[in-house]
DNA sequence: TGTACATCAGTGAACGCGCGTTCACTGATGTAC
DNA sequence: TGTACATCAGTGAACGCGCGTTCACTGATGTAC
């Protein structure tokens, strides 16, 4: 009953490791559609059909893979708010934009994997949505501490959300933050779809031939959306980079 | 030498749209990847070959819809900004957006198509620059005719650019807006990524178990970034829908 | 207005390719007693 | 510790499929004189 117990177990676990990395690394020539089950299995040297001991289909391997992308992302974007002191709010907030934007970088495919258009004729099961909320979560993280510090600047002059956006947003709250202002949470899905849009336009090569390379731009999205959110300036002046 | 002149001319201008209009219908079934010469050929009761007096390959295909699709887009988002007064700068604002969101809901496979993740080893060519830059032209216009009205709160508190953001903004400026503060084109395309990231959560499935179905959403962030982006209220009060 | 030649659209067969999935099988590993 | 049976991993062949692209061809349309 432990973690792994046998000889065959430990052989399977290594396995399905191994076939989910080449298969990562054919997203990362090819792209999602041109993933190939046959191209996996020679490549670790199988005949195409011993991966059907492993998964049961190919949809089974998109899905793991885009569950493992989500957690990967999600874990950086945590280390990268843990990382940083819980006093310095705004410090955290750019931290985790910029591990976010760094590891959307280095794993392009997986990002299109998760954020670009969807696979044809493939359907995200149930599994997908707990790792795909981390990233926001942490997020809301930041906001919360700075609320429950005191130092969230929830505007005054903030237009209230409709009825319907309100019900939904009340709804969103209680499962996540609900001290949160209802205003604030709606920038807060604002600011989220803002800094997918902005990583998407730079990956996908929206941004050429406005403010590409974007690393600044980012930087200064940062800082905006953080005002925007209603986040307290630095304590300690400097702002990064 | 009149626009089309002979027989011959005619019934190619026609069939050429024609492939083009089965080449979408199936794009809208399966998806980019999925879009084959020999099945559009087959749908039009052609034989796959003759496919190639009209297009040189599949990729010449693809090209021409993603500029037929930007275009489509582009004079959609041109007409709603038409179509309003020019001293509602705020209605405009808001039509252009209903504009954008209304054609991408009823075209999600070409809104795909030209904002997704990219195609795999499809290379876009020049000729997407000029297309693609139509809808955010027309946000700025909208911005220019507020400036020009002396409307535009361009703010006094925003945080300038870095410098070398500066000078990416500055070029910009000088092929599209040389009039506008740079703080000004920095949110311009802060709020331009903001929206097409907005679009593509709503499209591609993320915003389920937020706030989904997102209309209330959406016209809560069209106002929330005409006010970021320093546009004035309305005069005539109404929020509009 | 009529003829001769050039251009072009569409055909049909073929090339060479890779794919996902199933199935009956062998041989190695695991389990119960 | 040893034996008998059950489970599982991996094989190799096969099914049935669709794809993009090329090529030599026929017959219709266009052009020059």
């Amino acid at each position: 009953m432990s973690a792994i117990r046998t000889v065959r177990d430990r052989a399977r676990a290594e396995l399905t490791r191994e076939i989910k990395n080449e298969a990562r690394r054919q997203l990362a020539i090819e792209g999602a559609n041109a993933l190939s089950l046959r191209a996996v299995a020679r490549e670790l040297g199988m005949v195409s059909s011993a991966l059907y001991r492993y998964f049961r289909n190919r949809d089974e391997l998109l899905t793991a893979l885009i569950v493992d992308a989500y957690n990967a992302l999600g874990e950086i974007a945590e280390s990268a708010f843990a990382a940083v002191a819980d006093t310095d709010v705004r410090g955290r907030w750019r931290e985790v934009y910029r591990a976010v934007r760094a590891w959307a970088r280095r794993h392009p495919h997986e990002y299109a994997l998760i954020y670009g258009s969807p696979i044809p004729g493939y359907r995200a099961p149930q599994d997908t949505v707990t790792p795909a909320s981390r990233v926001p979560l942490v997020l809301i993280g930041v906001l919360r501490d700075s609320w429950a510090a005191g130092t969230l600047r929830a505007g005054s002059g903030w237009p209230p959300p409709s009825t319907t956006l309100s019900a939904q947003i009340e709804r969103l709250a209680t499962s996540v933050a609900p001290e949160l202002p209802g205003q604030v949470l709606a920038r807060a899905v604002i600011v989220w779809t803002q800094l997918f849009g902005m990583l998407s336009f730079e990956l996908f090569g929206q941004l050429v031939g406005s403010v590409d390379p974007s690393d600044d731009f980012f930087e200064h999205a940062i800082e905006q959306m953080a005002d925007f959110v209603g986040l307290p300036a630095d304590d300690a002046g400097d702002a990064g980079r």
